[in-house]
DNA sequence: CGCCGAGTTGAACTGAATCAAGAAACGTGG
DNA sequence: CCACGTTTCTTGATTCAGTTCAACTCGGCG
């Protein structure tokens, strides 16, 4: 998936508004632990990952929560920052190698007011994020974790073998213990 | 709160934008009970919630899951039938007689590849409601009911004292027993 | 007055956390 | 290529938060 596939998976463009778009990004490559955004930072970028994988956490005294993972073809946005120009509350650190587009968050807002159509691309990249959310919270309401693990399976099961154990489970909202023995408890069967 | 005030506090539009917005809606008065969505269909309004409360809920074969809760001055978005136009999973109902205005999504639609300001309008509500979702979110992944229950009472003091104990029980993810152990701890002290 | 729904309280149970010890995997230097 | 230390994962014993089932209280209302 390049590039111009997540832009205009996300909604389509013309070529003129891809180009306009493109035209504000630069690419780069990360290295595995390499820091794309930092917690308490007005972070200015949002970022496509076209390779590797990449995870938001928010640091904590005793132990760090990742509430996001992303990989090939997700973007990355740093939501405080983004939405209300304050500093956010997570870092996202690449857990692989990766090749990841950054776009300018100014000028992105610049493009917003001159482009209707990247307006509506900036609209429906939003949207689609706020119902992935939903969809992912509404379970946290009435599952225990080893259904949501299980749907997790389901649901992504060739990308949850690249992650580390610990951050899958806090992921799932659960220590690594509590999930090394629900692993136990399924292949017990 | 009036809906010219609902809509600019979402993103602030011109006159010419707001009554182009405005001539879409429907204001209505809707009755305790009454319900705005229903779920396994495809909801082709949102609404404004001028005066009332509102909840949004996953019916369940045992029991309901209040998974949203809006007061004055919120939007009402059944997310999967607005991103994909596929049919929603909740149900949104009246829990007090309630002043509303409808806005139909085919319309909004239309303003969208027709009005920049609405657009990018379209694109702040998505935005804003993604980060509070987020923010909400996050707390599940490490904190116990007791202390989300705490989080809500300094976050919403007076709101809560209007919404039977049942639902709010749902909102914080426990059963309306376990709400109950969990006030009477509270008072003791 | 007696019923009804909403909330409370008790007792037994369960999923997950914690603390702690051991096993496996992994990287680094000899 | 092996030896060593570090980090990651597993397993056991105990504790704790929240669930379940059931009985009881209370306020509203026919």
């Amino acid at each position: 998936m390049d590039i111009k596939n997540i832009i205009n998976s996300i909604y389509p463009l013309s070529e003129d508004s891809f180009q306009t778009l493109f035209a504000c990004m630069i690419k780069r490559t990360y290295y595995k632990g390499n820091l794309l955004v930092k917690a308490g930072k007005v972070e200015n970028s949002i970022y496509f990952v076209e390779q590797g994988i990449v995870r938001a956490y928010v640091p904590g005294e005793d132990r760090d929560v990742t509430f996001w993972i992303g990989a090939e073809g997700t973007v990355v946005v740093s939501l405080k920052s983004y939405v209300k120009h304050e500093s956010g509350y997570e870092t996202v650190e690449c857990m692989e190698n990766s090749v990841i587009y950054s776009l300018n968050q100014t000028a992105l807002e610049a493009l917003f007011l001159q482009d209707i159509h990247i307006a509506n691309w900036g609209r429906k990249l939003a949207e689609t994020e706020l119902l992935r959310t939903e969809e992912r919270f509404i379970p946290f309401l009435f599952t225990t974790a080893s259904k949501r693990y299980e749907e997790l399976l389901k649901k992504h099961p060739y990308l949850f073998a690249r992650i580390p154990l610990e951050h899958l489970a806090s992921y799932l909202g659960i220590t690594p213990v509590s999930l090394s023995r629900i692993r136990a408890r399924i292949s017990r069967r």
